[in-house]
DNA sequence: CGGGCGATTGAAATCCCTCAAGCTCTGTGG
DNA sequence: CCACAGAGCTTGAGGGATTTCAATCGCCCG
């Protein structure tokens, strides 16, 4: 099913989401694309008409400033809905590219329309979607003006952690973030070489192990707490929404 | 009319937003309240069953780590919405605090859940609202992550100037933005005393004169292209949602 | 007139950036 | 099987933006 992630990780938020918003869901795809790595999805300025679910691969939504530097404004795995503000907000305010081989399903506006015409509780449960998103930008946002690198990097490596975890796709100590230090750096706003540093610190301070783009977390609470990671604000408590 | 500015503000961004929908949102205040500067309206991990409009003044959401370092997430003015996305999301993961005296409507949750059963294009728009709020946090983690001091208090002024202008409090080149440097610092992340010396900057590339907390700006298309600032993730365009 | 908050200024220190090079790994073609 | 190329990772050194510490100043208000 293609819609698998994308349920179990609403049905985590709340536990009385139905088989019938389940197929719902599903029958709001109306087809499946497989795209390359680092292909842009959609692009700053566009006005769009569908919205994308991430089933397979890693995206990034980023915006990039005249002279070329670039901000990536949000990483999505398995189960993220990419695009889905887009169906309020219609005109595109950044960027969305493929960082990995991707495979996208894609959710017409108008499925959308029809859902939030009829399916209120489904529809709060998708705005809650892209209310989260908006919490995580928060954290990013806290990061970002007043964590330092190592401190962000480790927050990063945290949540990425969880969310890999709502949807099945972490179990253990290890973990997979297929990203080059150029895009980790980017997601950061530090420079790729202090990227580079960060790691190297977080290596010697034996909060993790982090061969090529496999991560090894010894002990994840030390993690957290170095981080200052605490996961209220991915909403993972089972509340009637 | 409590809903004024909002309803304006709504208005905008969609031209269909009906009269009997104002009288919806209108109906949906329970009560108002009026506080003074410098207090918390709901803090961090309160479980909240009401969201909060703002009337009159200015409120900021924030988030503080262990050691007091602040990041201010989110400026809100008359006719902004603080709290709507409290509504899906019901644990609070930052706090709100009032930045000058203030008067605010109370919307219960109860309300909300009444029009998302049945008022689905004024859901749509409440919805927007939220969205619209993390556009402008993808701006802010830009400039955190990606503009120097300077922009990124450039741009601040530009999207709080033309955010002011859609309610209609701002008229012509003047502007007033009462917040202290202390709290402009945790906006911008960086600290009072750099706030201070970029406010400096600003004033003698003549790009604005700051005059306590009045603000002139002598050419407004100077100061946005300085800041390269582009209204596009303000969705300023009126479109059916 | 004094107290206090907020704004301003200076100087030294720190974090992170840029430039520049070398290194490692992987895939490819001969 | 090896040479090579290219992408990504690593390291060093110097510079710049911003922070921190420490005063001083100005102004509003009691």
């Amino acid at each position: 099913m293609l819609t698998e992630l994308l349920f179990r990780k609403l049905k985590v938020r709340d536990p009385s989401l139905s088989l019938e918003e389940g197929r719902v869901l599903e029958e709001a795809v109306s087809h499946c694309l497989d795209l390359p790595a680092d292909v842009d999805l959609v692009c700053w300025g566009e006005l769009v008409d569908v919205s994308t679910l991430v089933i397979d691969g890693w995206t990034c939504r980023y915006g990039q400033l005249e002279d070329g530097r670039r901000q990536i404004m949000a990483l999505h795995m398995g189960g993220d809905f990419i695009d889905l503000h887009s169906f309020p907000l219609r005109r595109m305010d950044h960027s969305v590219a493929t960082l990995t081989p991707c495979r996208v399903a894609i959710v017409p506006h108008g499925a959308l329309l029809r859902i939030s015409e009829s399916y209120p509780h489904l529809t709060r449960l998708l705005w809650l979607s892209t209310v989260i998103d908006a919490a995580i930008l928060r954290q990013w946002l806290m990061s970002a003006g007043r964590r330092s690198a190592v401190e962000r990097m480790a927050h990063l490596v945290c949540e990425l952690r969880v969310r890999l975890e709502v949807v099945g796709l972490v179990e253990g100590p290890e973990l997979v973030l297929p990203f080059t230090q150029v895009e980790l750096a980017d997601v950061l706003g530090i420079s790729s070489i202090h990227t580079n540093r960060v790691i190297g610190e977080l290596r010697e301070r034996g909060l993790l192990a982090w061969r090529g783009r496999r991560i090894t977390i010894p002990d994840v609470r030390r993690l957290e707490k170095f981080a200052h990671f605490d996961a209220t604000y991915l909403a993972l408590e089972p509340l009637p929404r």
